[in-house]
DNA sequence: ATCCATACAATCTCTC
DNA sequence: GAGAGATTGTATGGAT
């Protein structure tokens, strides 16, 4: 077998195998995007249902963003909680 | 207890219920919008293996916009012809 | 005077008189723009000074994006607080 | 107090001072966000009223870009004639 | 020098 | 339809 065309087709995507693998990646994405669609969808679903419930859509919204940013919060302090044991170890480890 | 009192927290939130209520929405919420991140990390990953393939991923992308803006076209022009459809079937109804 | 003429000077952008004022738009803009990348660079010349004194700048911009977060989520809250009394004050006047 | 301590805490940021230091740059950065932030918002709402005046905000954007493009790309060409006259110069003398 | 992460900008969607 | 809010795509900057 050719070497070049081999390598070609591995490292660069030119030619047949190239156009077969587009193919697959588009189809993969443009899968999973439909399904993201959905899961929007059932969300905004959700919603709606709980308006009919009575309750008030875009409080919900609210608490729902608030409940994520205490969520993220917390992770961002154990991230630096992380990030000052790095600095206090390199800090020993000098002192040695 | 009156029955319509019962009825009333189905219909308005107040009381234990309604509580109960919000906690099932915002469960539920949260749970898919877990989904759908996962959903989108999947999406990402598939850019990162086709750029691993020789893809360029802002190209790739673009590709996909595209097909996606078509889809889009057609199915409003799909649209407007079945109205087109419906008026000239009216129209046909009324001539005879 | 045309009445057409003016009229269209004023409503759609068309003329002499719209191309002076695109004009205006555009360098107020570009103008706003190179303050804006100024300012950017002078957080970046804060950070690298405060590298010099010692600091890790890693956990420099943690703390302030922690910082940062702090705050989002108080005024999340409190426009959530408002929010609720919003609903409480319909609530009431539906009552009366 | 010995000299060489206090130069210390100038360098590596240990104790009240490093401290002051800290507070310090973080007040300063976060005065200089805040200005970003205002200067983004500023020019957000020339965008507004060219709206109102009846531009299309997306090709205003564009236009906006391509000028920002054309000025960095004049500029490197810019550095590239000055690369090359520095070249040049620098073979003149070296035939002499 | 490349790769990754963060941050900024822009577009698009949903609500009122 | 305007306005905010969410999401996505791009670009800059930092780390290795």
């Amino acid at each position: 077998m050719p070497k070049a065309a081999k390598q070609e087709t591995d490292i660069i995507p030119v030619g047949d195998n190239a156009n077969a693998h587009l193919k697959s990646f588009i189809k993969r994405i443009e899968r999973l995007e439909e399904d993201k669609k959905a899961v929007s969808e059932d969300i905004k679903d959700i919603y709606t249902e709980a308006k009919g419930t009575g309750f008030d859509v875009k409080i919900l919204r609210k608490v729902i963003k608030r409940r994520r940013l205490t969520r993220q919060k917390r992770e961002e302090e154990d991230q630096l909680i992380e990030l000052y044991e790095c600095a206090i170890a390199s800090f020993k480890e000098m002192m040695e």
